[in-house]
DNA sequence: CGGCATTCTGCACACGTGTGCACATACTCT
DNA sequence: AGAGTATGTGCACACGTGTGCAGAATGCCG
């Protein structure tokens, strides 16, 4: 019997009975103390815990009792470091200011647990996300995943430079290495004001979202251009910051100028916006429509019956999960874009 | 110089021209190939990434240089190896059905970033995130952060099998190496039902949360608490399992039995509950009070004015922090259970 | 019985980093 | 000058696992 395995201790390197009693925090069990219990070598554990292995089938058995008995589970660490597949992967989810953010990460996560990957989660704003992300870096990570409207590109060169694969959801980057997963958002903003434009309106006011983003740039341009089309132009725009307190204080200066529709650049926004409208007395959509952009959960409800446009998480998060698969299936594979259609859901705000 | 350094090619372990040039994945850098571009030792590197490394300040100004043009990092699994601080942590958080739910988990990632950790997070459904959670386990992580309402225990033995401490937020549990971090659910929803009664409200229905959950068996026994004190009972009752939807469905029943309020166990069933009340034609609070728990970002709407508890997720994450770092510190410090009070606030739909 | 394929086992090494120890050098104080 | 302290450097080892290689044991077939 080995005396290494006995008498390691944790903090300390003496061997002696002074040193054995203090290990404070219980040392991690390691493949060692599994060979020892069972009376095997510490190979036959390693053999036994992979999958093409040759252990003989009752030695086998003996192993995986006496790790069950010890709670053994081999150091993602140690196994980690020699190069196979790590399965971690970072998810940049930036501030999360609203509903929609927040439902894409949560299921983001939940996608890329069902694939087998473990997602750790980097938030907050870009400045201090930076150094995070600077840090997370140290892990060998699968793929970094983006999801925020803005993004500081350092973040995407650092990764690239390590070589790890970026894929950006909700922002097309043309950079080498990128894969890009994104909404139709012109063409559905687009669609939101054609069916305005159906409808018989005519003076129509833009809420819009945070300066900078991406989402935002692109559904202002799906709008302008259907106006323009139509002979048209906003009677009114502010932004909302993405937010419904923003978009409610906001939305009372739009209201002055008249509009009979309002559309606004996320659900959230449009709920403010009703919010503003109806404590000026005014009804949606019998007076002013309103309509907004990514469909959460609570548009549906019957006190708002929000027209909008699904911004399909479902089809995200699959796509996501395809593209990583993909890309490190075939690290050199060409870049991808992939656009999500933008479905119009027609409901009473409209 | 070293052959090593130089001759190391990543998929076969064959040296010569042939297997040089199919690098294809490129090798991560390491401190090697740092120390060969600043033409000094691989430890002066490795000292020169620590803090307390004794290296001379211009050959530390070197190696920065060439850390920085060769993008290098300390790889994260081998430093992590030798048993310090690992700043890996896991966060349990469940399917997160409700806007509450994402919340939290949303805040306790930034919460845990800005405390310079790392939150692998596991989501989904209790079953197949049973598996999930003992494949993580093979990292060495620092705690594992339970946040969802109902869990499997054996998770939490697995924990502290492997002496991972384990802090749970939203559910107390007693067993060993728990800390526990909770609102004053019962408190908080007498507070609700007293502010009904004092209001005069007399024939008061409820709408709980999903079965199993802790917190759904304490906000009830807090509202039949104050009830039975005033010589009352609910005059109907439904599960509305914590959504929207499900609630505004199971409201219509309670509404039958002419109520003339509904304590609902979160914000989001009492959104459903006033959406029920609405389409029947009545006014809330004028012909029923409906109150909510958590005060979610939408409870503030103009258009709900929803009167309900504050469950502080500032204040939680804050705890949980605290909790780890207090707990990582000192292994062996008993537990604890840290109760948040519950905050009433008052708008207007009671 | 010999030749061959299959199954099993032990050894050694690689993965990349941090750090205690021993030693070297430089600087300060009496 | 000598003692003592602060600073810098190289070596060796540890962390825990996976795996190629070589060899052993076993079974099969002619």
């Amino acid at each position: 019997m080995k005396l290494r395995g006995m008498f390691r201790a944790v903090h300390s390197k003496k061997v002696g009975s002074m040193t054995i009693k203090n290990r404070v925090g219980r040392r991690r069990v390691t493949a060692q103390d599994v060979a020892d219990l069972a009376g095997v070598s510490r190979y036959a554990v390693s053999r036994a815990f992979t999958l093409g292995g040759y252990v003989e089938s009752e030695k086998r058995q003996r192993i995986q009792k006496a790790a069950e008995a010890l709670g053994y589970r081999p150091n993602a660490l140690a196994s980690g470091l020699q190069g196979g597949r790590s399965d971690l992967v970072a998810i940049f989810v930036g501030e999360m200011p609203n509903e929609y953010d927040k439902e894409v990460a949560s299921q983001l996560v939940i996608g890329l647990n069902t694939a087998g990957k473990w997602p750790i989660v980097i938030g907050g704003s870009e400045k201090s996300a930076r150094d995070a992300v600077s840090n997370v870096l140290r892990y060998p990570l699968e793929a970094m995943i983006l999801r925020s409207g803005s993004m500081d590109v350092e973040i995407v060169t650092d990764c690239i430079k390590l070589g790890i694969p970026v894929i950006s959801s909700g922002r097309v980057m043309s950079q080498k290495g990128v894969d890009n997963i994104c909404i139709k958002n012109a063409e559905g903003a687009a669609k939101l004001t054609r069916l305005l434009i159906d409808n018989g309106r005519r003076r129509i006011g833009y809420i819009g979202g945070a300066d900078g983003f991406w989402s935002s740039i692109e559904r202002r341009r799906g709008v302008l251009d259907v106006l323009s089309a139509n002979g048209l132009s906003l009677v009114a725009e502010a932004n909302g910051n993405y937010t419904m307190q923003q978009s409610q204080q906001v939305a009372a200066d739009i209201l002055d100028h008249q509009p009979d529709a309002i559309i606004c650049a996320n659900d959230v926004m449009a709920i403010g916006a009703i919010g503003a409208i109806r404590e000026r007395g005014l009804m949606v959509p019998q007076h002013i429509s309103v309509v907004g952009f990514d469909d959460i959960a609570i548009a549906a409800w019957s006190e708002l019956a929000l027209t909008t446009i699904r911004n399909p998480v479902d089809q995200l998060v699959r796509t996501v999960v395809d593209l990583l698969e993909r890309r490190s299936k075939e690290p050199n594979k060409p870049e991808e874009t992939i656009f999500l259609d933008a479905e119009l859901v027609i409901r009473g705000s409209h």
